[in-house]
RNA sequence: GGUAGGUUACCCAAGUGGCCAACGGGGGCAGACUGUAAAUCUGCUGGCUUACGCCUUCGAUGGUUCGAAUCCAUCACCUACCA
């Protein structure tokens, strides 16, 4: 299977220049390249489309690179952003570069003999280019008119309130200048991104066929949006993020695991790299049982085996199985213990739980269950609360060492999935 | 620069002297039903308090009043029309 039938029917192309000529080129291996822009120190499950898209490319046989955006990110893209960004340091963004590069090694394979992928940061070939020189050979090339046109800049320049500075109206001229040396140095040919890169990328086709007179490809893949139209990749918690520190294994395999129904199918094909087949009798059961969640829990796994290995997954799994599995009597000591540091972990000092103990209103508002001791009680009252896995209905009840499993843990939770382990120190 | 209107809780928005911690909608949280769904229904949604109640909040500051989100003054910001 070509790579364009492999994204086709997975749905990942949203749009590509030159279709009938990028699908001939497609033929042999071709050099691919995607940014990554290292805003924060871990990509986040957004980042995963295109990266994995990455990886489909070098499964069939061409040659990914991963561009990390040491200069680009000095700058900041506006495309989708309504607001302008803050700038961060030098330092941040090397330490961001650093730790995302590790995340990019699992995913893509840089050892392989035949194709193997390579990271390069733009910075090593943007920043010894002198201001004038970058006007006169790049900016020369570029229509105002037309950059002006671009959705991005225009709603910023729509927006009286924000508006945009000149340095992210230059983005543009930098992800094309990126291109067109890569197109130089690296022969690099096509180009993927978020459909929100169209215009980033049609201006480095542009660049790449003034300076150079090469042709090259773009090609977009289409943004996530969750069937109830909120954004993807977002939680109560924030960003899903790929680094076990900010997003713990269990909370990163609940993500996936509370897929809305209508999008599970769609995120098998998006995130997998199951088979066309496979998510075939996957949906299948879906359709026909979907109570079970089997494909829920294949998306789950298959993305938490990817990114955090399957023994980490194992854990992960059976510690969702534990928290959702009911009461707590006679479990094993052992089991417990795989799910403290799964489940978001608090301690508290056990002198505390002695005698009269804690009320138990503080120790929700203590695990950050509940914003205040007053919402504590109406979450009680509400019948929202567990203490190990059993309702409480006394808003007066205290905590007190006669609750603690092992002599350690109290496992609350507030309504169905939020739980925290406090461990008593 | 002129004129008119506006600024209320997470968002939208009602309230034009006491009945206002403030209608309604959205969002969020929780409950029932379920499958750790969806849809639907119910409750909650400033803080402290077992509770009575107390405290803080309607752009900011000051004033009038027994009493102010509401009236007055000044300031800041926004919107519309005019220049």
């Amino acid at each position: 299977m070509s790579i364009l039938e492999e994204l086709n029917w997975r749905g990942l192309v949203a749009d590509c220049t030159d279709g009938a000529g990028l699908r001939k080129r497609l033929v042999s291996p071709t050099v691919v390249y995607c940014g990554f822009d290292p805003t924060a120190d871990s990509l986040h499950a957004g980042n995963l489309v295109p990266l994995l898209a990455l990886r489909r490319f070098q499964l069939l046989g061409h040659h990914p690179i991963a561009v990390a955006g040491g200069a680009t990110g000095l700058i900041g893209d506006p495309s989708g952003k309504s607001q302008e960004r803050q700038l961060i340091t030098t330092e941040a963004l090397e330490h961001n570069i650093a730790r995302v590069r590790i995340q990019l090694a699992r995913l893509l394979d840089f050892e392989t003999r035949e194709n193997p992928a390579r990271l390069v940061d733009n910075s090593a070939w943007t920043q010894n280019v002198f201001y004038l020189d970058f006007l006169r050979d790049i900016g020369k090339h570029f229509s105002v008119n037309q950059m002006v046109a671009k959705e991005s800049v225009r709603a910023r320049m729509e927006d009286r309130e924000s508006g945009i500075s000149y340095t992210e109206f230059s983005y543009m001229l930098l992800q094309a200048f990126d291109f067109m040396v890569l197109a130089r140095d690296y022969q690099c040919e096509l180009q993927i991104g978020g459909s929100d890169q169209w215009g980033n990328i049609t201006a480095g086709l542009d660049l790449c066929r003034r300076k150079l007179a090469k042709a090259v490809f773009g090609l977009t893949l289409p943004l996530l949006t969750n069937a109830d139209g909120t954004k993807f990749g977002k939680t109560e918690a924030g960003a899903v993020w790929l680094d076990p520190k900010r997003t713990s294994p269990y909370r990163f395999y609940q993500f996936w695991i509370n897929s809305d129904d209508r999008d599970v199918i769609r995120r098998l094909k998006y995130f997998t790299f199951l088979s066309s087949d496979e998510i075939g009798a996957l949906e299948k059961q879906h359709a026909e049982n979907p109570g079970a969640r089997h494909a829920h829990r294949a998306l789950a796994k298959a993305l938490s085996d990817l990114i955090h290995g399957s023994a980490v997954t194992a854990e992960a799994i059976r510690a969702s199985e534990i928290l959702f599995g009911g009461r707590l009597e006679g479990i094993a000591e052992s089991t417990f213990d795989e799910i403290v540091g799964e489940a978001p972990t608090k301690e508290i000092e056990k002198s505390k739980l002695d005698g009269a103990g804690l009320p138990l209103v503080e120790l929700l508002v203590h695990a950050g269950l509940s914003a205040s001791k007053g919402q504590a009680r109406k979450d009680i009252q509400g019948g929202g609360v567990n203490v190990n896995n059993i309702r409480e209905a006394s808003e007066t009840r205290s905590v007190t060492s006669n609750d603690l499993l092992f002599g350690k843990h109290v496992l609350l939770r507030k309504g169905k999935k939020n739980y925290v382990v406090v461990t008593a120190r």
